[in-house]
DNA sequence: AGAACATGCTAACTATAGTATGTAGTCTTG
DNA sequence: CAAGACTACATACTATAGTTAGCATGTTCT
């Protein structure tokens, strides 16, 4: 598994969130995922699937292409 | 598991690596995959994971956020 | 025709993603 | 300080992603 990619991925998520002031609890009720689940997610532990990266970004109110952009940009 | 997403994903690599002249067997070789996985991927019949969307793409030669920007495109 | 290449598809297996519970620690606020 | 909200983390379980082999079909050559 590639951690430093799951690692950006998580971050990029855990800014968008605190971003719109969401705790892990409310992102995961809003992707219908679980509360640890994202923390999980947030901490680059998972390697997480194209299905619940769409939810997910579906509950930042972003699109798949932005939050990668925004992933890419971070490495910058 | 969203079968949408996953055809218009597959959809989109099917046509770069068209695009490229690539054959599944070559593509699935550059990315460290097997041919009938990048079959079913194709076909969008699998959820696949980050790992592996960033394997493929960049054996495609396009960053994640572009090659996601294509889906969407494709999809207005 | 037959050989070589490309893809579809099934089936079986192994690895790991995804779900959930419980405990502990931190931080804020009354 | 006590209570509540938030997160980390370990663990165990279930669902499914990922890997591979094998066979069938179609196409394109010489």
């Amino acid at each position: 598994m590639n951690i430093e990619l799951s690692k950006a991925f998580g971050t990029v998520i855990r800014n968008r969130r605190t971003e719109l002031k969401l705790s892990q609890e409310e992102l995961a009720h809003q992707a219908g995922l679980h509360r640890t689940y994202i923390g999980m997610i947030e901490r680059g532990e998972k390697n997480i699937s194209l299905e619940n990266i769409d939810k997910i970004s579906s509950a930042l109110k972003l699109s798949i292409s932005e939050l990668f952009k925004n992933l890419e940009d971070s490495k910058q």
